[in-house]
DNA sequence: GTTAGCACTCCACTCGCCCGAGTGCTAACA
DNA sequence: TGTTAGCACTCGGGCGAGTGGAGTGCTAAC
């Protein structure tokens, strides 16, 4: 018996999961010749025993209809399923809930959260971008006081919080400078991950006065990336998960829920979230026990043309994945979109500012 | 009939309440006679029934025992309940969600949160402090690039983001001190909610080019101020709602988790949330339909003296409220210390600083 | 190869029943 | 007069039998 489906079982297959992921009920053979295909019942039983032969499909009990195996989704979602587009409507909606508050990095993953889960009635979540992947755009001491500077970091991914470093107060104007001049030379365009060891290499090259700042700035960066990694993963609408037939056993729903709350379990999760493509996981496919019977759906957004953090929906196996993946896929074109054009406007003339101070002095 | 409850009665409805909140089940007067009280069930069956009558208790249907009215957890939560203290274990518990990062404000609140919730199975949130009432302790402009300028913000609650300020290409160090001067004497020490007045009242009398800087910096805290105010209200342990009997229906917890989610709408549950003391809401005394079998304790953490934002749970009416509240005042202690040193440590240098050189330059 | 027909299976639902917990009332007791 | 024992009554929850319906697998005919 080959494993290769022929025309009809795929039919059959993709019928059976469209109807289970709109009614949630084991799907007959009746069902399906009546609403969708027109073989008679009696044929598409055969299939299906053939389906289920080969692990398609499976019985919840002997008189029940069918319901599809995980085997089943990841069939359906790389081969079968209808790629479907957003109507008007839920463009608009989409739209309506990034405002102009939306520029704001936070509000903008909150706002997308919220999009996503609405327009989905899953739960979604956006990752930020990856600390370690980011760029520096500019890297700056600005003295505040004598023997207190503020280093400002400005990335890709917008400003990176400020942090007060304490200098020896003989240190003046000039050393700062020159400070600066090397920060700069050295660190500007690399990644965070680049910079740490670039910055320790840097070190050993410097003296003593210099390297107690640059020992300052290290720590500093490292400090604030260990603080950004475990940064919150943004989640929208976990009431959703309620909504499901799935979840109305309410100690799963609760674990489930509960699991979600910590930001170390998420990010377990949805570690598969990385590449440019969609990533879809389900059921057993994830790391985790308690998301046995759920989905995964993740998308990277692109900032400056890299993809850096991810958005992503947490449902049930029997998850709408055509109507979830259009949703994704809107939503991560216009995130990408407003980080890149924000990136443009806050960050550009600073950079501008810089190249002319360094090419003027050069 | 007086109103006023007689000693035997204040002893029953205690008792009841006290099993009430542990159980959950309607208690019958034959367990209050056989676990806590030495009548015999039909004297406490008769005052069982006075105290229906005076709108203490209820009962679900003829046959079965008294629950609580909202007028008994009242009385309960002011007078009748033994304020417990918390055990060693507990003490142990809270402290250890608490860790180095928790000196970050966000983290902090995390960490509250979750300890919080942890510690009394029931939601807890933490409402950061109101940016009204926040007094500022330093404020200055500092110079990035010709044309560009920070705007460093200290206040009593840390540091606020930092802004960059467009500053006219003309404008050189002494015009840049010159207003560091301006708005460091007229502006520190005050609430945010007076710099605003103030700042707008000193344009009028400024030359046209600090004015255009004065203006972007007051642009600059007032989108900061909304955008703080819309500030999270950090929520830990949602999912310990589904972990009481009261949210067993589903549609009915999903409705109350989704209204959690909504900043909106949690802001006005907690609106409550102001004053020095504990704050309980019961049921029906809640602004919100939803919230109808729910209850809310609160109390404010104190940061330099005064109150500043709010802790606290939201639970079923049917809520434990002696423990509640041991571990609200603990958790406010312990951040209201937390919160006060760690404003002492970051800025308590760049303080003297300033005094220094203002002093110095008079 | 496809389809109609049929007997069979099994879940979900309903109905009636009983049990037990708890009440309210009454009468006896201190 | 306040307290308690006793008792009949009420009502919800749990259990089991019975039923209907959806769906299956198999067989035989086309």
């Amino acid at each position: 018996m080959a494993d290769i489906l022929n025309e009809r079982k795929l039919k059959i297959l993709r019928a059976i999961v469209d109807d289970y992921i709109t009614t949630g009920v084991p799907v007959g053979s009746r069902t399906i010749s009546k609403k969708y295909l027109d073989w008679s019942s009696a044929t598409i039983r055969n299939e299906m025993m053939d389906l289920e032969e080969l692990g398609y499909l499976a019985q919840p009990h002997t008189s029940a209809g069918r319901v599809p195996s995980e085997r089943a989704y990841r069939l359906y979602v790389e081969q079968l399923m209808n790629v479907s587009e957003l109507n008007g409507d839920e463009v608009e909606n989409l739209k309506s809930h990034l405002s102009a508050r939306s520029r704001d990095l936070k509000q903008l993953f909150h706002d997308a959260a919220k999009a996503i889960s609405d327009a989905t009635t899953y739960t979604a979540f956006v990752m930020p971008p990856n600390p370690l992947g980011i760029k520096i755009r500019n890297i700056q001491l600005v003295p505040v006081t004598s023997g207190l500077a503020l280093l400002v970091l400005v990335t890709d991914a917008g400003i990176f919080k400020d942090t007060f470093i304490r200098v020896s107060p003989e240190f003046g104007q000039e050393e700062l400078q020159s400070i600066n001049k090397l920060l700069q030379r050295n660190l500007c365009g690399h990644s965070l991950n680049g910079v740490l060891t670039r910055l320790e290499g840097q070190m050993k090259d410097s003296v003593d006065d210099q390297r107690q700042v640059l020992d300052a700035i290290l720590d500093s960066i490292k400090s604030q990336l260990f603080e950004e990694e475990s940064q919150e993963i943004v989640v929208g609408g976990s009431s959703n998960l309620l909504k499901h037939r799935e979840y109305s056993d309410i100690e799963k729903a609760r674990a489930l829920l509960s699991a979600m709350e910590s930001r170390e379990t998420l990010g377990s999760i949805l570690q598969g979230a990385k590449g440019l493509q969609f990533t879809v996981t389900i059921g057993n496919e994830n790391p985790h026990e308690i998301m046995r019977d759920c989905s995964v759906v993740t998308v990277s957004y692109i900032v400056d043309g890299a993809p850096t953090g991810s958005i992503g929906v947490i449902g049930p196996t029997r998850m709408n994945y055509s109507h979830v993946t259009s949703v994704l896929n809107y939503m991560k074109n216009m995130m990408s979109d407003i980080l890149s054009s924000s990136y443009d406007d806050s960050i550009k003339s600073l950079e501008e500012h810089n190249k002319n101070e360094n090419t003027g002095k050069e």
